[in-house]
DNA sequence: TCCATACCTGGGAT
DNA sequence: AATCCCAGGTATG
């Protein structure tokens, strides 16, 4: 959400990725998806891979892309089913879901949501976005070009550790939260083991390549791991409970957190009886007890059925907007849509997808640029970049 | 615990 | 034109 990577040309959006460009653009029955490898900056996949040095051409076989794009995109879970449940113990989802069907949940690097998520507090998304743009310009690794537009990847904590960031991040107009990220790279990388943030996984929810174990019994207030991972987020500078939920949420797998920002808390309202008496004001006592109402209310992907509820609730507002509204009809959607356009727009951007068929073709294999927009390179993985 | 207040920034509204 | 207000929160007293 938000805070998200994904640019979008024409109808193509496009994000590094994985040591990759990837684009995606979809039609009614398809979603198409093109990769374009860097030579220099490919991520280490599963442990025991191709000798160092070893060139592999970029076969279909070979490209993991479609897997990536699977993962990424998280459509494994039957959105029918999992609508259905929901629906049936709430009446309220029911009246306002139908419209919304497609809506996932992104599965995000967990670093990458983390920093997204702190930059997202008392901010718009115009805003996160175009940090976000800043941050992997000025300290992420260049992956390659599109036309003559530079994609970078993520800056790894190690670089956001450094003691200048912090003065360079105000400079480049971060605000307050140029001291959250360089204080929260540096708790990683010096108060943690490597890997500590990725190891806060819900097991059921693995990386790719990753084997699924069990991630135990839920509870009201989510499974322990959920609520482990959560509390160690609290630690991070920057990172509140909303924060935390997100990256919980979006990055490390646990379907049961619940971010309960404004416009969750204006439905909490309206629609689930909060607001009054003991819960009339969002405390910290009234956060959890939103969370443990909606996972009691939908179970272990509570959060998913949250962000479908909140999605919906962004579009009627929008549509009230451009109704009553009369400027520039583009600005408004825009604006008032932010990233979560996603779910009318495009496949993917924000931490929330719309797709019409699951169904991936290829359209492309890697080779030069077809008309010389896309410019891409032959497949190399035996060279790693050191890990980070 | 709960509540109030400050916090960077930039665009839109008054 | 100047100022106010607000945006997907968090830290502090």
């Amino acid at each position: 959400m938000s805070r998200s990577r994904w640019r979008k040309v024409e109808d193509t959006w496009s994000c590094a990725l994985h040591g990759r460009i990837l684009s995606l653009r979809q039609d009614a029955t398809h979603l198409y998806y093109q990769a374009s490898f860097s030579e220099q900056l490919v991520e280490p996949l599963t442990p025991p891979f191709s000798a160092p040095g070893s060139k592999i051409d970029s076969l279909p076989e070979d490209d993991d892309t479609e897997a990536l794009i699977h993962h990424y995109l998280n459509l494994r879970p039957d959105l029918t089913k999992l609508y259905e449940q929901w629906s049936n113990v709430d009446a309220n989802f029911k009246k306002k879901a139908p419209r919304f069907a497609g809506v996932r949940i992104l599965r995000q690097d967990a670093w990458e949501a983390l920093v997204g998520f702190i930059c997202s507090s008392n901010n718009n998304i115009i805003r996160i976005s175009q940090m976000m743009e800043k941050l992997c310009s000025h300290y992420g690794p260049l992956v390659g070009y599109i036309g003559v537009t530079p994609y970078h990847d993520m800056p790894s904590p190690i670089i956001l550790a450094d003691p200048k960031v912090e003065s360079q991040l105000r400079q480049l107009g971060f605000g307050y939260r140029a001291k959250y990220l360089y204080q929260t790279a540096v708790q990683i990388c010096h108060g943690h083991d490597d890997g500590w943030l990725d190891n806060l996984r819900n097991p059921e929810s693995p990386i790719m390549g990753q084997k699924v174990a069990a991630a135990g019994e839920m509870q009201p207030g989510g499974r322990a791991g959920y609520r482990v991972a959560h509390e160690q987020l609290l630690a991070l500078q920057g990172v509140g409970p909303k924060v935390a939920d997100c990256v919980c949420l979006m990055g490390l797998g646990w379907g049961e957190a619940v971010p309960v920002d404004t416009h969750v808390w204006q439905i909490a309202q309206r629609d689930y009886k909060f607001g009054k008496g003991k819960h009339s004001s969002l405390t910290k006592a009234t956060y959890d007890a939103v969370g443990d109402r909606f996972r009691s209310l939908w179970g272990k992907e509570a959060g998913w059925a949250h962000s479908v509820l909140f999605t919906a609730d962004l579009r009627v507002f929008s549509e009230r907007l451009s109704a009553k509204i009369d400027v520039d009809t583009v600005k408004v959607e825009a604006e008032s849509l932010g990233p979560d356009a996603a779910a009318t727009s495009a496949p993917v951007i924000g931490t929330k997808i719309e797709i019409t068929e699951t169904k991936i073709k290829r359209e492309f294999l890697e080779e030069e640029g077809h008309d010389g927009s896309v410019s891409s390179k032959t497949v190399s993985r035996g060279k790693r970049r050191k890990k980070m």
